[in-house]
DNA sequence: GAGACGTGGTA
DNA sequence: TTACCAAGTCT
């Protein structure tokens, strides 16, 4: 299937940031970690404003983890930030301020899991690997496995797969990774796919197959988002990030009508690192 | 391994 | 308006 995906992703890709010549490492793994669970457009002005002040890793862990995470602003999992923080701190201390290129070794940073690890070492370095989203999972489950939807994620069940359309050659499989997310991305899309403009619609097990309806076990559903603790957690993290001085709890109060549930929200804010603080004192971003 | 974890766009 | 979906990771 490698060949004519890759044709279309030379003349089809998008324009991206991240994508044209000479663009760091470092703003890859930054990429791809502002990408996970967060569409392009989101991203891409945030991520030049972050290269523009943090051009390297050790500039980045050089400056608090509360402006990490102010930096981040609205893109959401600001746990994200953290990590990414964290991570720049262990490359420039540990890798000489040079984002690695071994996939284990990237994997022992912490945010970056099976996608992002073979992502910056397939996409920054050229090198070898499967590279596995929710993209290609959409796309391997329809052309190879004649399924509508994707199943639950197998890590490794679909690296294997991925593996097993991948080319020999270094270059060809890097834009093989490339082109099948792509593909996902913009017309296997999980709705409306546009096989009219599918450059392996003449082999895909689904569309010979019919379509058919799924049938098989499904990813799990999202939980819901109003009222939850997530939204509370989001609203009181947006009151941290807009000031320079501790947040009191009677500030905190006016983001959220349920005392409990601001306390749990509050707590967990705190146990993951994204606030500091108590009640007494007042809350505030991280200081490092 | 099921569920938690933000935010915003689209139908 | 509700529901789905989005370049996942961690526990």
């Amino acid at each position: 299937m490698s060949s004519p995906v890759v044709a279309w992703f030379r003349e089809q890709a998008r324009d991206l940031p991240w994508r044209r010549p000479g663009f760091p490492a470092w703003g890859t793994l930054v990429s791809e970690i502002m990408l996970q669970q967060t569409q392009v457009a989101r991203v891409v002005p945030r991520l030049e404003a972050w290269l523009t002040r943090w051009p390297t890793p050790a500039d980045l862990a050089a400056s608090p983890p509360s402006e990490a995470v102010r930096a981040w602003d609205r893109l959401g999992y600001p746990r994200r930030a953290l990590a990414l923080h964290a991570a720049a701190t262990v490359i420039a201390e540990q890798h000489g301020n040079v984002v690695p290129r071994d996939v284990d070794a990237l994997l022992a940073l912490p945010g970056i899991g099976d996608y992002t690890a073979r992502a910056v070492a397939v996409f920054a370095y050229g090198d070898r690997h499967p590279v596995v989203d929710v993209n290609v999972r959409r796309v391997l489950a329809r052309a190879l496995l004649g399924q509508g939807e994707p199943g639950p994620a197998k890590a490794k069940q679909d690296l294997r797969l991925m593996e097993s359309v991948l080319p020999a050659d270094r270059d060809e499989a890097a834009a093989t990774n490339a082109g099948v997310m792509e593909l996902g991305a913009l017309v296997c899309v999980a709705r409306a796919p546009a096989c009219d403009a599918c450059p392996i619609a003449d082999r895909c097990a689904w569309r010979a197959a019919g379509y058919p309806a799924h049938d098989g076990p499904r990813a799990p559903k999202q939980a819901r988002f109003a009222g939850s603790d997530r939204q509370v957690r989001g609203l009181i993290m947006a009151e941290l990030r807009a000031s320079d001085v501790p947040v009191t709890v009677d500030e905190v109060a006016l983001v959220w009508p349920d005392a409990e549930q601001r306390a749990r929200a509050l707590a967990s804010l705190v146990r993951d690192g994204l606030a500091e603080g108590d009640d007494a004192s007042g809350y505030r971003l991280p200081r490092g």
